[in-house]
DNA sequence: AGCCCTCGAGTTCC
DNA sequence: CTCGAGGGCT
């Protein structure tokens, strides 16, 4: 941003037509090497409010001297461009990651969890497919009576970047398929560079005098988010179809013979592709791979498993966000040795102090890593960690760098200093202390300490909570510094300081509108989204949502909490303080009556709303925000928001399988009967649940009513 | 009481 | 992604 910022700006209305063609012109050099940067290497080089103070001002030139205002202008092509920006696609099935098998043993775990819960024999044969897995970008190809309407990203797995332009220039990629073709389908597949065609790139690059890209896969990201598909067609991306989401026909019955479909209608599919027997020719084809992966020619990270037969697919279904019949069986990550240089501690929102380790800069796996968390005291006294010590480096699922040990003779390592873990917190000063039989160590200062007070608005802003885009912590820190921003009902406040924030140094008009519209566009939030943003302890996206559903809005939610805050009772004759907590902690556990908020949870709600502060903060912030009621399942099936609990035996499914099916239903399941169930399904040989449901006189079914509810819907 | 699984919290790279 | 903790099952 050197020179961008600082530059004094002449008013437009004061530019002759000769000063203003001149700067116009540096002005469009200035954009078109950030767009570069920004775009071409992921690497920017000014900061977004430079980069809008640079259009803007562009902008206003061409304004005054329309002539000067060509086609090829930036404030054109880029404003265009960033008006529409890449737009959303929801994709109609989720794009699901893949569980990580690091060990021939957990695939064969993997293997044996399939069996029991299709309840297979134990050495019944589970044909599988196996294939490299290759480490590029995934894209989902849409088409639509055999044309191809959309490519999207992956995104949060949910909804993607719409990049379609781009993928058209890909080569691999058919613009329409043959007749025959199902009349809706979506490709699955990965983007991705070849090793010669990365090492072509990045000569061309240095040649041009640009930035060398870290490796082919950020190559591969950059070239594929580009803005501009002229670029896009120029870099020699590739494509290996590996699935599908939505399909209006089937194709084939296993996956391979799916894979094989896909082929013949033109996707190019890996030749690493196999049907196997098992996991043990599962596993032999993966250590075949790895002997094969210096040859290949491109960058795989390990095998993907999957399940052949296409109904045992479904059956298994998925599990929080991969799927059940599919594994990846990662290569061993590549380690490095390299120097701990310092140990610097950080405290995240709720006090926790972490330790970081600030490593001498070394490439491992063709990034240069040069943090590793340290996770806990304890962890640095467990691998006797010293500063100064040589350490080993690995990036664990090839993404996060993890120090593993030290590798320091023993003479050296000795004579260096143990690291002292300290006792206070390093932004406020506050007594910083361990509960016991924890391993974290936390500041006390609350919100105190600044570094706390910072972290909990960033959670509050983003992405999973409320959502407020555009304020990222740098941002949050200046405003909190100068006095605007303490809690997060001044966030709503924010947008009566537009023109101030406007002038600050790093703003510019349309920034501070901008942000004005994103903190606009959050006054109503989902119920679940709000609770999360709070940052209760405890309470994470998972539970917040499984609360926020179970109460249905805010008044109840309110109501809940008075509640708890209002059971106080007094502890027994001759009970311990941690007794007396123990049991205030199930009962009020029992009042919540959520599945999954135990004790613990339940106290941390108390004590939140418990806090006058807290209560403050919530009503200040209601002042703005509307908080939106959970929406409620409302399944059409006879089960939907009932609370089931299976008993005895199951004859042709295993009791994970009739839970997940009884979950994708809308229902509950409990593993304990009482008067909240509202059906029993009992198996062969039910025991004491089934006695202790006639007693309550409970509706009880049997299994094959229970297929015929399954197959109802 | 002990085990397994899910969830929460913190972090890295770009 | 990993680790630790909480919740629920056996």
């Amino acid at each position: 941003m050197d020179g961008a910022a600082r530059r004094i700006d002449l008013p437009v209305d004061t530019l002759d037509h000769a000063t203003a063609a001149a700067e116009a012109a540096r002005l469009s050099a200035e954009i078109e090497r950030a767009n570069r940067a920004y775009y071409q290497e992921d690497a920017p080089e000014i900061s977004d409010a430079d980069y809008d103070a640079l259009l803007a001002r562009l902008a206003a030139i061409e304004a005054r001297f329309p002539d000067l205002a060509t086609a090829a202008s930036p404030t054109r092509r880029v404003g265009a461009a960033a008006a529409a920006g890449f737009r959303e696609v929801v994709h109609a099935r989720p794009m699901l990651s893949l569980d990580n098998a690091m060990s021939d043993g957990e695939v064969r775990e993997f293997a044996a969890r399939v069996r029991r819960f299709l309840s297979l024999a134990d050495d019944a044969a589970l044909p599988l497919t196996s294939e490299a897995k290759i480490d590029g970008l995934s894209l989902s190809l849409r088409y639509e009576g055999g044309a191809l309407v959309s490519a999207a990203t992956r995104g949060d797995g949910s909804r993607g970047e719409d990049v379609t332009a781009n993928a058209r220039t890909i080569a691999d990629i058919p613009h329409r398929l043959p007749a025959g073709a199902p009349a809706v389908l979506e490709v699955r597949g990965e983007v991705y560079l070849g090793w010669e065609d990365f090492t072509a790139l990045n000569a061309a690059q240095e040649a041009q005098g640009q930035k060398r890209f870290v490796n082919p896969r950020n190559a591969a990201a950059g070239s594929l988010r580009q803005l501009d598909p002229a670029v896009t067609a120029n870099r020699p991306l590739r494509f290996l179809a590996h699935g599908w989401g939505e399909v209006s026909a089937p194709l084939a019955d296993t996956q391979y013979g799916f894979m094989m479909a896909l082929k013949a209608l033109g996707f190019p599919v890996s030749d690493t592709l196999v049907q196997v027997e098992g996991e043990e020719q599962a596993i032999a084809h993966w250590a075949a791979l790895l002997a094969r992966r210096p040859s290949l020619g491109f960058d795989i990270d390990g095998v993907v498993h999957k399940v052949d037969r296409l109904d045992w697919q479904e059956r298994l279904g998925f599990v929080a966000r991969s799927p059940r019949w599919a594994i990846a069986h990662k290569f061993p990550p590549e380690q490095a040795l390299t120097r701990l240089v310092a140990i610097d501690i950080q405290v995240g929102r709720t006090g926790a102090l972490t330790p970081v380790a600030r490593l001498a800069p070394i490439s491992v796996g063709g990034v240069v890593v040069t943090n590793a968390t340290l996770h806990n005291e304890d962890e640095i006294a467990r691998k006797d960690l010293r500063v100064g010590d040589l350490v080993l480096v690995q990036r664990a699922g090839d993404v996060i760098p993890q120090v593993l040990c030290h590798r320091t003779p023993e003479a050296e390592h000795a004579a260096l200093p143990t690291f002292a873990f300290p006792d206070h917190c390093p932004e406020c000063g506050s007594l910083a202390t361990r509960e016991p039989g924890e391993a974290v160590r936390r500041c006390t200062g609350g919100l105190t300490c600044p570094a706390q007070r910072l972290e909990r608005l960033k959670h509050f802003v983003s992405r999973r909570a409320v959502d407020i885009e555009g304020l990222g912590g740098e941002r949050l820190a200046a405003f909190i510094a100068l006095g605007w921003l303490e809690r997060p009902g001044d966030l709503y406040r924010l947008p009566e300081r537009e023109t101030e924030i406007a002038a600050l140094d790093g703003w510019g008009r349309q920034s501070a509108a901008k942000l004005a519209i994103a903190i606009a566009a959050r006054r109503e939030v989902p119920l679940d989204r709000l609770l999360f943003a709070l940052g209760i302890r405890h309470v994470g996206e998972v539970t917040a949502r499984d609360l926020a559903r179970a109460v249905g809005d805010w008044p109840a939610l309110a109501a809940l909490l008075d509640a708890l805050v209002a059971h106080d009772p007094a502890p027994a004759e001759g009970e311990t303080p941690e007794r007396h907590a123990k049991r205030v902690g199930a009962e009020l556990a029992a009042m919540v009556g959520v599945a999954g908020i135990g004790p613990e949870v339940a106290t941390a709600l108390r004590d939140f709303w418990a806090e006058p502060h807290n209560r403050e903060t919530v009503a200040d912030l209601l002042g703005f925000v509307t908080p939106l009621p959970a929406r409620i399942e409302t399944r059409e099936s006879p089960v939907a928001g009932k609370t089931l609990v299976f008993t005895g035996t199951l004859e042709t499914m295993s009791r994970d399988e009739a839970k997940a099916a009884a979950e994708r239903l809308g229902a509950r399941v409990a593993g304990s009967v009482s008067a909240k169930t509202d059906l029993v399904i009992a198996g062969r040989d039910a025991g004491s649940k089934l006695r202790k449901a006639t007693e309550l006189g409970l509706e009880v079914i049997d299994e094959t009513a229970w297929r015929a509810i399954l197959a109802a819907v």
